[in-house]
DNA sequence: TGCCTTTTGTAGCAATCACTACATTCTGCA
DNA sequence: TGCAGAATGTAGTGATTGCTACAAAAGGCA
């Protein structure tokens, strides 16, 4: 009864049963669906890099006859999806509750995301990677009550590729010690957005008093701490929610992680080998007892 | 010069040179534009009612080498017709220079966000959402080394939405004791993205023995978790640099966060309003001392 | 390590494909 | 009516397709 599923339906029904291959297959499928399916079976293999009869085995997998079933079940649904409104075309159509926001969300998101590449300026990023790279210089990071994840993210990172990397603790209380560590050549990474946190500022203004550079990541509105910090990023956070969204200061957190990575490769390499090797020697929670 | 006409276009400007076999065909590929011209030779010139040197004469009349080449125009085509709006951002980039590296980023970044949306079906998100805006449901949080900072984030979220949200340790050897607590309407919410940790898919199969409901963030190709999980979201990751990006599975989460803070939101805003007295209340660092 | 299962690719097959050459059928005009 | 020329179909071609059978490779487990 009912409609038959879509190769999409299909695809994420089986998805736990398929091979490397397949998946690899699958993500194709998906990539430019369900127009990249309408190939003939050599090129679709071709453009996944696997064989032919990897493509015939997944379409029995998911049900069909043979590959021309698969393929036709999919011309039938771009055919289908041609029909409709073009506002109706992507997935989550009128059928879901809950998923008309989704989209909104993700056009939102998507907004932000390139207005605040938009309003990025390279020097700025360019940088603060060359401040983060420098082996040099002590790195200390710090987030308000959202954005301490975001300095969590960041930190995990960092702390891989250098050496002398420190996440404050969440409580304001045990700052002051690591204040005392900073100097001249101290880095502070601050993250805070709306509503800015009094005690992130003060932390900003003693690190200053002591010369330490400091780096934050706000909002497009700008921390109070704006004044008193080397370099701003400020990313657009607002999204239809109840949160405020910090994808945007993600997005510039990973890209920095990269750039910084490249520019101190030669002796990162290492360190994350010597890393790589603790973190396997390290498994406490063996399979069975 | 210039763009390529579509095919749709060339068949009205050769309308009036076109022989009555040929504009018989001409109907058929209009009828069921542009996807029905995405069959073989032989189904087409059958579906028209005319002989498949009809249809290769046709093609040649619209300027094409032959069929092979007038059916990849129709393709592709139809696919540019299927990204939508959230696909086609606009460049960004022109204002950007020396910073090609960048760019690069933050376009791997945006098809990664936005395949992500396209691979993840409205059912799984609202399911998932359901699952967590239950009260009644005791929710716990890992991740791996990386995606700890995910699961924090969420963690950070959703402990202020609703009560019973705990994260569980980064260190694998006190998880049994959160373990113990689960039951069957235990959720444990789970983050593993390569190279996935045998740890965590431990961690995975015990909370399955309890019968906890798990909720699995992943990759692309899919943690070994996938086979245990009830709900999976997978997230694209590759980006151009030494390491994977999380941005995707953030979208995700926040989506999450979004449409769970709607779903409680009436009991919410009291919780949120009572924890926001006890956090301006405890303010220890002081301006001067 | 070595064995067994699973996964994947290679090689070769008939069927179908896109296409050409030619034959046939139309059409308009004398 | 007959006859050119265009329009269309038929038949046969090499190439490619979708597929099967089998072999190689990879992965898991003792």
């Amino acid at each position: 009864m009912a409609k038959p599923l879509s190769v999409k339906d299909r695809l994420h029904d089986q998805a736990v049963s398929l091979t490397p291959a397949e998946r690899q297959l699958s993500g194709v499928l998906m990539r430019d669906y369900p127009v990249g399916g309408l190939q003939s079976i050599t090129k679709i293999a071709e453009a996944a890099g696997v064989s032919t009869p990897t493509v015939i085995r997944l379409a029995r997998k998911l049900g069909f006859d043979g590959f021309p079933e698969l393929q036709s079940a999919m011309r039938e649904e771009a055919s289908a999806q041609f029909k409709t409104p073009i506002h109706k075309r992507e997935g989550w159509g009128s059928a879901q509750p809950g998923s008309a926001a989704f989209k909104a969300f993700a056009e939102a998101v998507f907004d932000n995301l390139s207005r605040t590449i938009d309003r990025l300026r390279p020097e700025t990023l360019d940088a603060i990677a060359r401040v983060l790279a420098d082996r040099q210089r002590p790195l200390f990071l710090s987030g308000g009550r959202i954005t301490r994840s975001n300095a969590d993210y960041f930190y995990n990172h960092l702390q891989i590729i250098r050496p002398g990397v420190t996440l404050l603790g969440a409580s304001p209380n045990v700052w002051p010690q690591y204040i005392l560590d900073m100097d001249r050549a101290s880095v502070l990474i601050l993250f805070d957005i709306r509503r800015y946190e009094r005690d992130l500022e003060r932390l900003a203004e003693l690190a200053k008093e002591r010369e330490a550079e400091i780096v934050l990541f706000t909002d497009q509105w700008g921390s109070p701490i704006s004044k008193l910090a080397d370099h701003v990023v400020n990313a657009l956070i607002e999204v239809p929610s109840n949160w405020d969204s910090t994808l945007a200061i993600n997005l510039v957190i990973e890209a920095l992680i990269a750039e910084v990575q490249t520019r101190v490769s030669d002796t990162a390499r290492a360190r994350i080998e010597a890393l790589e090797d603790m973190f396997q020697s390290t498994r406490i929670f063996r399979k069975s007892p």
